[in-house]
RNA sequence: GGCUCCAUAGUUCAAGGGAUAGAACAAAAGUUUCCUAAACUUUAGAUCCAGGUUCGAGUCCUGGUGGAGCCA
């Protein structure tokens, strides 16, 4: 219908407003709630070209939209804004159309392939919070991109190699405890799960070196001082004489750093990566078996959480490929060497700084990597069109400089590549950090919201009959549902407040919320029992029924912008205005005990509509929608 | 030090430059002989500060304050 009034206006802006009106002059928007009509026109643009007060410019417009337009019941004009009132038969036609199979979607893949990468673990720790909501908003922008009619492949790049590796792979040879056999501990042996181990010798590695660093700091400040060291020690405990105690703290920091640099652990770990480099085959063996591990725990976490994957990177594979890119990019001057050999690129022009592509010492920087990757990719999927990173906002910066090099590069695919950057996750006691331990755990996580969701659906008490298989499912599909639909309903862009107590609620603007309408409508269609699947059309509607038909009208708009924009967000505000009208359209009437039969009738079919369409939404979001709760 | 982002009810979040800034949670009060009360209906409560652009600013611009991040 504004497609239609629209294209009425420019065609007619000649006769109407005696000049030409540009596209944008255009508004709609959705009619307060407060006032009568459907659909609303800003008039103040047409202000000045009719050269009249804004309520008779809108009488014009409205008196000739009415004339051409026969949905158009009413009109009226209130305070430079035209409300037009549509007909009852529109709305009945709106919700007619609303009940085809793929209503909202775009036939699938009518649009071009998208890679989408969400999940860029570590294999030296389980997963937290903080990749709960990275992985449920790219795999939900995945699905909206499909809906939207792109092919989509979901691929993640994982981080399995580095210094960090090294630390927990050093820490478990050296302080894993021996059993009888004189075996190191396993996944099988401990009962944990193979990412908890492997976590664990992290943090062990950590302890260890700080251990040893404050060890050395000891014999620093008696005079113990290692030959290298000495000057820069030395001038350090000299700087913190009379000074302040701000200042005391931040150079004892230093010292500690520089300690901490100097342990003979850390030293290992980096030997360790240089032999890994270098292929030794007992690195390597030591490598894949706990990264092995990892995997294992991972698969395990992703079942739960629900998400898989179509294509796997693996840094180890891809660190090297950057390098030859950055060969010829040095040819084609893309890139130039400084005096000590790293290679670099100059992005001053742009309004960015200068950027290292690779070290002296030919090692790969992220940036090497990320080139690599992004150019194996598309080389895997020839006909990519567009590149989604589902990568936090920290790394706004890094993203911005690697498009930019792609494109310097030469690669116009370039232009398609997209982060899609989300804010952080903070707790309601502050930031997560992982040296203080206040990160939440991803599995630990996952199984509170559904234990929280068993309790408070069994004191509802709606399922006596169900066995007890099918209960331990639904518990899951609420669980998760709170925690999803918590995570994606906040805009990605913003840094957001994980509150453990709200995620497992179930009233108000949650999850399970959406899930319950779905399943009273479920529970009322089945025992509607057979009716005619035919709307009449001449029944007059009642506000609360075309306030709902209003919301399901929206809804393939809604899929696209969502689409436009990366955001799940819109689909969850949508999806929760539309169950709010629902509910208040099911509290209002009767449905099943109504006597007029097409009554009765357009009512279960409106019912089934706004039914189809939460199932659809929850699908975007991840969320599944159980059929009774 | 340089750059980027953020600031809205007590709290957590909404609001394509458009009408009287919406929700939810928390607080207070109500609605079951009837389709699942995980619902619905009321009440109370907010745009960090100072300028500017505009017919119109939470939204755009400048400066400030406070918070977060990135780069050496």
């Amino acid at each position: 219908m504004e497609q239609k009034i629209k294209a009425l206006l420019l065609e007619n802006s000649n006769n109407l407003f005696g000049s030409t009106v540009s596209e944008s002059m255009i508004q709609f928007q959705p009619t307060r709630k407060d006032v009568e009509g459907d659909l609303t026109l800003v008039v103040f643009p047409f202000v000045k070209l009719l050269r009249c007060k804004p309520e008779d410019a809108g009488q014009k417009i409205g008196a000739f939209l009415k004339e051409k337009i026969e949905e158009i019941q009413s009109f009226d004009v209130l305070k430079g804004f035209l409300n037009i009132t549509l007909s009852d038969q529109y709305w009945l036609r709106q919700l007619e159309n609303s009940s085809v199979t793929n209503f909202g979607f775009s036939p699938p893949k009518s649009k071009p392939l998208v890679m989408v990468e969400y999940a860029s673990p570590n294999t030296n720790k389980p997963l937290h919070l903080g990749h709960l909501r990275n992985i449920f908003l790219g795999d939900s922008v995945s699905s909206i991109l499909e809906a939207n009619g792109h092919e989509v492949i979901r691929t993640q790049i994982i981080n399995d190699r580095g210094i960090h590796i090294c630390k927990s792979m050093l820490a478990w040879e050296k302080f894993s405890p021996l059993n009888e056999k004189g075996e190191r501990e396993t996944p099988d042996s401990t009962g944990l799960k193979g990412d908890k181990l492997v976590g664990k010798y992290y943090v062990e590695f950590d302890q260890q070196m700080n251990k040893e660093a404050s060890a050395l700091m000891d014999a620093w400040s008696q005079g113990n001082i290692d030959d290298a060291l000495q000057d820069e020690v030395n001038q350090l405990q000299q700087a913190k004489e009379a000074k302040s105690e701000a200042q005391t703290k931040a150079i004892d920091a230093k010292l500690k750093e520089l300690a901490k640099a100097n342990t003979n652990l850390l030293n290992e770990a980096k030997e360790m990566l240089i032999k890994w480099e270098a292929r030794d085959p007992q690195t390597y063996l030591l490598w894949s078996t706990m990264n092995g591990w990892v995997y294992k725990g991972f698969e395990h976490t992703y079942k739960t959480m629900g998400v898989s994957f179509d294509k796997l990177y693996y840094e180890s594979d891809t660190y090297a490929l950057g390098k030859d890119v950055v060969q010829e990019g040095l040819q084609k001057e893309v890139f130039y060497k400084k005096a000590d050999g790293s290679v670099w690129i100059d992005l001053t022009e742009d309004g960015l700084d200068e950027k290292i592509v690779l070290r002296s010492d030919g090692t790969a920087v992220y940036m090497t990597q990320d080139i690599g990757t992004a150019i194996d990719r598309f080389k895997d999927f020839p006909s990519i069109d567009g590149m989604v990173y589902t990568v936090g906002n920290e790394q706004d910066y890094h993203f911005k400089v690697l498009f930019l090099i792609l494109k310097k590069l030469g690669y116009g695919w370039a232009d398609n590549c997209h982060h899609l950057s989300y804010g952080m996750v903070d707790l309601p006691t502050g930031k997560m950090k992982s040296r203080e331990g206040t990160v939440v755990d991803a599995d630990e996580l996952m199984a509170a919201v559904i234990e929280g969701a068993k309790e408070m659906t069994k004191e509802r008490g709606h399922l006596d009959d169900m066995s007890e298989e099918a209960k331990e499912e639904l518990y899951h599909q609420i669980g998760m549902s709170g925690l999803k639909y918590y995570l994606l309903k906040v805009d990605p862009k913003k840094r957001m407040m994980f509150n453990p107590q709200e995620s497992i609620d179930l009233n108000g603007n949650t999850g399970p919320f959406i899930q319950y309408t779905y399943a009273r409508i479920c529970s009322l269609l089945k025992k509607a029992g057979k009716y005619e699947n035919q709307l009449n059309k001449s029944i007059s509607l009642i506000k609360s029924e075309k306030d709902v038909i209003k919301a399901i009208s929206r809804f393939p708009s809604i899929i696209e912008e969502s689409a436009q924009s990366y955001t799940p967000s819109g689909i969850t505000s949508y999806c929760y205005e539309l169950v709010k009208l629902y509910n208040q359209f099911y509290q209002n009437v009767k449905i099943l005990p109504e006597t007029d039969e097409n009554l009765r009738c357009n009512r279960l079919i409106l019912s089934r509509s706004v039914s189809l369409i939460i199932e659809k939404s929850l699908h975007l979001l991840g969320i599944h929608s159980p059929k009774r709760m």
